[in-house]
DNA sequence: CTGAAAGCGCTTACAG
DNA sequence: CTGAAAGCGCTTACAG
């Protein structure tokens, strides 16, 4: 590959002013120098070295970005937004699938400390999460989920246990009085969201109403699996609250498996709120994150370097059918 | 953060012997140097730079991925699978989401020279991709999908044709006379190959059968906006052979609102396989791909330098509901 | 076994 | 407006 010396020996100048004509700055090029640079450049197909270029300039206009699973929808969808987010200001996103295992979360964590990303966004296995390799580095993180108190980062979230609350009245106004959880496999500050969220409600609204708790993978396999033994019980739940779409995914493919109907027989609800839920069988009753407006304050936040920030942004009640016979949406 | 100078001093050393406790080479260390060295490096949280690194040890140990989608379960899938396996070799993947646009896939191109990737994996918006900047830049790279002729990259992928003509057979052989083909939304290597797949079947096994093709965005949104209106229509196809899981599942969500019953009135086939597609309703039968060898065979093929390979992997039709009674897979 | 030094390809004060 | 040179943080022959 050519580099800037190339350029600048066929174009009968130095390497300083291939900077400065490749940058934009921070010195001015005469225009018939910068022509002469430019042409060069393209006979040479130049590509400026953006290794070597990170290294003297000091940053590498790239951020990191960590989740349990890139091929689930919700974090497929954030990763689209980030990336575009990212883009606009001239950064790279850089992925790195944690598959759910808090050891090939570390690794990524060394990996985008030695590649010196300028920044993370993490939405990790845990609520309490060693960011301390970022710490040592100078490396801003903000999470995308409630966090432990104890955790030295910022987080960006709506407000669980608001929305698990909301998505779980609607489903006792429709008169539901035995409903079930399906919350995430790990307990932390998001699933104890969940729990306490929805235990409001049903204090509230339904004080008497049969109540039972499972924990499930995210995968709508194994969401599946649960939901096929709990609902073949002669006492099953009348509804399900859902702490992830992908679970609730898994409830409908059990319901439809066992004959039951959505919603006739067994109320579902979702959480995250993809587009897919939308187009589910029957359309799903969601709490709806708002994908674009965390990926904007996330890389806002980051690029203003702001540290330790607790920010909470709106949800949504997406109603749909899967919970019952009517339907709008309900703002937070 | 600590450099290797820094940890040299520490350890009363020169930067080349740290340099080779950290690589464990290319030349040995006295035992006793490499406990310091280790012991100061640990001392400063000290993390190699690996771009410092790359610099001049003249590799990134990183491969580059471009996919139309990211949140597309597909490429998610894919993606996961790549990641796992350049981990294996000590690489990172970095992806690129080209959100179906030739321009953004030409500026993660450029973006993927800049950073010098050592070789790409590439799912195009067409099937003539302009590759010349890897060319010049002597980047390898491989397509997971079929490419035009006059294309020098190399390709990975299944037979198209082959897989849409078994699947479109097995339509047929449900006895279905009516059929239609929801093709991709840009006319490729790849669409050719689904039509001239489907046709052969219909050629073989009902030349006389009724045959429509509609074109249609990925997105199950639009899909399901195209189906709706082929749908409400008196004279609407016993069966629809669709080219992604995602538009079978826009055609399931259009059935579903149309009151038509999958597979009764309508019968429907994907093509992907994703383990998604065995949690819809029904049960998707689809064309799989094998997304764990086609991975493997991608990142052997880049390492191992090859050129201009095109090579053939096997698919398998995995026969569920959607498609009439019966079901068992039947291998390619 | 280990150190001093060149080199990877940029950027950016420093001079002129 | 432009050039010579130092420096970013590594790796790797080259000597010893």
């Amino acid at each position: 590959m050519a580099t800037a010396k190339d350029v600048a020996a066929r174009a009968g100048t130095s390497t300083a002013v291939v900077s400065y004509v490749f940058n934009n700055g921070p010195r001015g090029v005469a225009p018939e120098t910068r022509e002469r640079v430019l042409r060069a450049a393209a006979e040479l197909s130049y590509r400026p070295n953006a290794l070597a270029r990170a290294l003297s300039f000091g940053r590498t206009l790239s951020v990191g970005l960590i989740v349990p699973d890139i091929a689930n929808r919700f974090f497929g969808e954030l990763a689209r937004a980030l990336e575009e987010v990212a883009a606009e200001r001239g950064n790279i996103l850089l992925i790195g699938d944690s598959s759910q295992r808090v050891e090939r979360e570390h690794e990524h964590i060394a990996a985008f400390v030695e590649r010196r990303v300028d920044s993370v966004v993490v939405v990790s296995v845990s609520d309490d999460p060693d960011l301390s390799a970022f710490a040592d580095a100078g490396i801003p993180v903000v999470a995308l989920h409630p966090l432990s108190e104890s955790v030295n980062a910022s987080s960006i979230s709506i407000d669980y246990r608001a929305a698990a609350a909301s998505a779980t009245r609607h489903l006792l106004e429709h008169g539901y009085r035995s409903i079930a959880l399906f919350n995430g496999p790990t307990e932390s500050a998001g699933s104890r969201q969940h729990r306490d969220g929805f235990m409001d409600a049903v204090r509230d609204l339904a004080p008497g109403a049969a109540v039972e708790e499972h924990s499930t993978q995210i995968a709508r396999a194994h969401a599946a699996q649960v939901a096929l033994d709990m609902l073949a019980r002669p006492s099953r739940p009348r509804a399900v609250y859902c702490a992830t779409d992908e679970q609730a995914y898994g409830v409908l493919f059990a319901c439809h498996r066992l004959g039951l109907r959505v919603p006739d027989d067994v109320a579902v609800t979702g959480f995250d709120g993809t587009e897919h839920s939308a187009y589910s069988y029957p359309p799903l009753t969601t709490v709806r994150q708002p994908i674009p407006e965390m990926a904007e304050r996330a890389i806002a936040l980051l690029a203003a370097g702001e540290e330790r920030v607790r920010e909470t942004v709106d949800f949504t009640l997406a109603v749909r059918e899967s919970c019952g016979r009517h339907g709008t949406d309900v703002a937070s």
